[in-house]
DNA sequence: ACTAAGTGAATGGAAATGATTGTTTTGTTT
DNA sequence: AAACAAAACAATCATTTCCATTCACTTAGT
């Protein structure tokens, strides 16, 4: 098996549950015991997982009720959700994918009378009892951990439905475009892209050359991105030279 | 069992009531106490329990302020609910509809490996975590305060579904069969008896001679009731003739 | 054939665990 | 209030589990 794909795999497993131990990698990627203590240690140094004993546990974007509780999304994170939100008019018709950030931009969504389109259960919460909300929820197979609603069920729900906006979150962009590492998450996520007159990305700095196990899309069917002044001056001219508006919030 | 995740469920179980006993933690998690103790004390340095004698209180929000501040269920529902749960085993595939009774039915469900249809945001939140349950979630216009998705893409998603058992609550019941207030609701309520093999209604003894806007089905679309022992035997009659098994709690 | 990278097994050391001990606290009885 | 028993606790120790390191082996590319 070649090197990067038992490293996806392993990231795969590991997000699937948020807790992995070695010994389930051990046996159910059917490598050695040192060689998964090997790639465990290479994506805790490359920030993809953090190490504990007796296995790793995800980081990223998974927003379990736990995290979600506990450390509150970045300062980053914060400022852009504020400045996606006033990107918004009211009146609009809005879906909203899941993740951290996006969540983020729903708390600041409140007082605007809007439509509100969403797979993730943790947002559907928060704006059900918004009466200025119209809120729709795209059912599906509710991942376990993230809230996120995928499969099938949702790809159809969602091809009946348009939006003017969408807002969504990604794993990675390069110049090749966005990724994510569920493949699941991936199909469900170009079908809001298909049902959507405008893209708005939200992206902390970080996620610049990131790449993660599936590919999204490319950087054209993104409109415009959001993200913190922790971009790169080269970032941005493969950004704007792909023909995206840029909106940077400064930390 | 690795220790961020005996960590993370002692802190779960504790959450859940606001204390946890050390022997109940012993037990559950599976841990001997010396561990237990060292986990207790690690969490209170952390600060996210409170170390009491004989076990550790949750810091920050328990769950069970929160119910208790939505007036905490009755006792007849509780019961009801406990009672519909040990007619459910594992394996089964439910359908669970809107309303505080399913919602309990729903919390003595965990444990349980169950496949989980359902409409309502407060049940699916519930039971998002839980990695038995196998949660779908049904879309649609999710209705204010109560969080239940209804309407045309919650009946069309239905269409699609096949469960062993639906468990669903009433707003009346006559000898005419049951009622709801509110349209866009029975219309999704008759889809999902019709996805059902089973349909097990809870009630308590106050729904009986009550008469609600709409008409949802006849008594005969309903194989069994679970209710407490306020039901006149009068209704006993009734219900007992239409062919329906009867399961009565005591109150 | 040689090198470099990757892999799997073996080793010793570190950390975590469970049982045991003796001590402190709590509640009950007199 | 004193004496006692039961429960809960902290401290210690042997055992187990987990981990980093090392080394030998395989594979692929030059």
């Amino acid at each position: 098996m070649i090197v990067d794909e038992r490293r996806s795999r392993i990231l795969q497993i590991a997000e699937e549950s948020g807790f992995v131990s070695l010994q389930r990698l051990v046996t159910e990627v059917g490598a050695s015991e040192s060689t998964i203590r090997r790639d465990l240690e290479f994506l805790d140094s490359s920030g993809q997982i953090q190490r504990t004993r007796g296995g790793a546990s995800y980081l990223g974007d998974s927003l379990s009720d736990f995290d979600s509780r506990r450390s509150r999304a970045s300062q980053e994170k914060q400022l852009i959700a504020r400045r996606t939100a006033d990107l918004i008019a009211p009146g609009e018709t809005v879906l909203l994918d899941g993740g951290t950030t996006t969540l983020e931009v729903a708390r600041h969504l409140t007082g605007k009378t809007l439509q509100v389109l969403t797979n993730s259960l943790p947002i559907a919460s928060l704006l059900m009892n918004r009466p200025e909300i119209e809120l729709i929820f795209i059912g599906g197979y509710v991942y376990p951990r993230t809230g996120v609603a995928l499969g099938e069920q949702s790809v159809e729900a969602l091809k009946k439905m348009h939006a003017s906006r969408l807002v969504m979150s990604t794993g990675g962009i390069t110049a090749d475009g966005l990724f994510n590492s569920n493949a699941l998450l991936v199909e469900t996520e170009r079908q809001m892209i298909r049902a959507a007159d405008r893209v708005t990305l939200v992206a902390d700095s970080s996620k610049f050359g990131q790449r993660a196990l599936s590919h999204l899309c490319p950087l054209s069917d993104v409109d415009e991105i959001v993200t913190d002044d922790g971009m790169s001056e080269e970032w941005r001219l493969v950004i704007e030279s792909a023909g995206l508006k840029t909106e940077v919030v400064r930390t």
